[in-house]
Formats: structure tokens, C-alpha cells, sequence
DNA sequence: CTTGAAAATGAAAATCATTTTCATTTCTGC
DNA sequence: GCAGAAATGAAAATGATTTTCATTTTCAAG
């Protein structure tokens, strides 16, 4: 575990939940931190093979990373304005537990946003 | 729908799966047509939001695309092998209904997807 | 059958996340 | 201190996808 890891480790801690390498390396330059890109990248790399983060993909490709078993939450988005709720996800949960279950698959993990208008808008 | 939607329809039903662009072009050229990587690219764009085809990511980033499946629903992805299996979303919608609703939230759509190792895996 | 505007097409250039290269710096154990 | 190994990061390379733009095709109206 080299330094490039552990900064990495901090930052996602910081952030609770999914993030790019690139949201990534900017965090972690904003926070001071004096870290290349292609550390960061080499970072999520290694600590991915070792499983402690997850790794998966957003519609447009882009890898997007967060701690193993952390425990997250959801978020309602607004179309318009881009506001955010934090909403409580159990339900889901077991939904994606249950599927999960049914088709045999292991070491589970999911992804799920909502969108819509916000009342203000 | 024009000539290159066509094309592209008639080669992902000859595949019966999951095939990237770049296959899909090549297919098409090797079985005699005569058609650009832009235009497989922006018929499979076009599907996409027709929902025609569903669009995903294999692990490495790339996209692949295959004919649709009848109605809304969600994938359980295998985070090593890419293998997919089409589920059942009731409770996730209901959930997700009942999280826009209780914040007041209009025009709601959803994203979720379900990762995890396959049994084969 | 023309004509002209709109749609379609594709080659080449641009984009952009990610990976690779490689020269330099930092650790390590001795 | 010192040699070799590991880590680092800037810059170049990669590769899928998108954009640009000039050309071709389609097609309805005259």
C-alpha cells in the first residue's frame, strides 16, 4: 500500500460513495493534496484487483469507483435545477438482494438514481 | 428508419447477442454491405433512444448493443465475465414511485442496475 | 422529367478517458 | 552512504466514440 493508495483511500472516504479518477484527482488537488493523474489512476487500478474498491461503469462509459461495502444511499435528482435528496433505500436494497439471490450471483453491489422535477421548479 | 438502421437491425438479429460497433461494422462489411463505422455508429445511437436496441458496458468501457427485450426492465451484470440476465423491476419502481412522491417530484424516471459475480464465475 | 431542399452518408479530424512510456525521485535493506 | 527496487508523474500513445463538413441520395412539388 503506497502513498498514491492511501490518498486515494482518503478521498473516497471523504467522498461516501461513487466517483470518476478524475473527480478524484481534482478532490484531491483542491484539498491539497499534490497528486498526478496517473497516480490516481494506477491507485484505483491496484486497489481494485485488491478489492477494496469497487469499479463500474456509468452509460457513458466512464469508470467510476467507490469503497467496498460502504454503506450508501440514494439520491433523487432534479432535471431541472440539479438539487438532490438523500433518500433511504432499503426497499431497494432488498430488491437487489433478492434478484441477486435468484440468479446466483455473488459479492453483490448496485446502482440506482432517480430523477424527476423538484416541486420548486 | 433509413437504409444504415436497417442494416444495422438486420446484422444484431443475424448475432442473436450482445455486439460491439466495431463487430457489428465489421460483420456488415464482410458479409457484402457497404456501410461506414459513423453510420453504425449513429443508427446504433438512434435505436438506442428509440429503444430498439439495448445499449450496455463491458467492462473495458466498450459499448454493446443488442435487440431489445419486450418491455422496462433492469440488468444483473456479471462484473467478470459481462454475462447479463434481464429482471424483474416491480419493486424497485414502486420504490422509486413512492421516494419521487414523498419529496414531490414530477416526470420521474429511474437508473438502476444490479453488479455482481455470476455463478459461472 | 427537373429542381431544390432536406436527410443521409462517410472520411477525416477532434475528443476524451485511460494506458503506456520513460526519465526522475523516493524507499529499502545492507 | 549506496545500489537496486518501487513509486511517481509528465508527456505521448491508444482506442472507442463523436463531430465536422463536403458530397450524395431521396423525394415531393412544379
Amino acid at each position: 500500500m503506497n502513498k498514491s493508495e492511501l490518498k486515494v483511500i482518503s478521498v473516497l472516504e471523504r467522498v461516501g460513495g461513487f466517483a470518476s479518477a478524475q473527480q478524484l484527482h481534482q478532490l484531491l488537488l483542491r484539498s491539497g493534496e499534490s497528486i498526478g493523474l496517473t497516480s490516481v489512476y494506477r491507485a484505483l487500478q491496484s486497489l481494485s484487483d485488491d478489492k477494496i474498491v469497487d469499479q463500474l461503469r456509468k452509460e457513458d462509459g466512464e469508470a467510476i469507483y467507490r469503497l467496498c461495502g460502504e454503506s450508501h444511499h440514494h439520491h433523487l435528482v432534479c432535471k431541472s435545477c440539479g438539487s438532490t435528496v438523500e433518500i433511504e433505500g432499503s426497499a431497494l436494497e432488498k430488491w437487489a438482494k433478492a434478484m441477486a439471490q435468484e440468479h446466483g450471483y455473488r459479492e453483490v453491489g448496485h446502482l440506482a438514481e432517480i430523477f424527476g422535477i423538484c416541486p420548486k421548479c
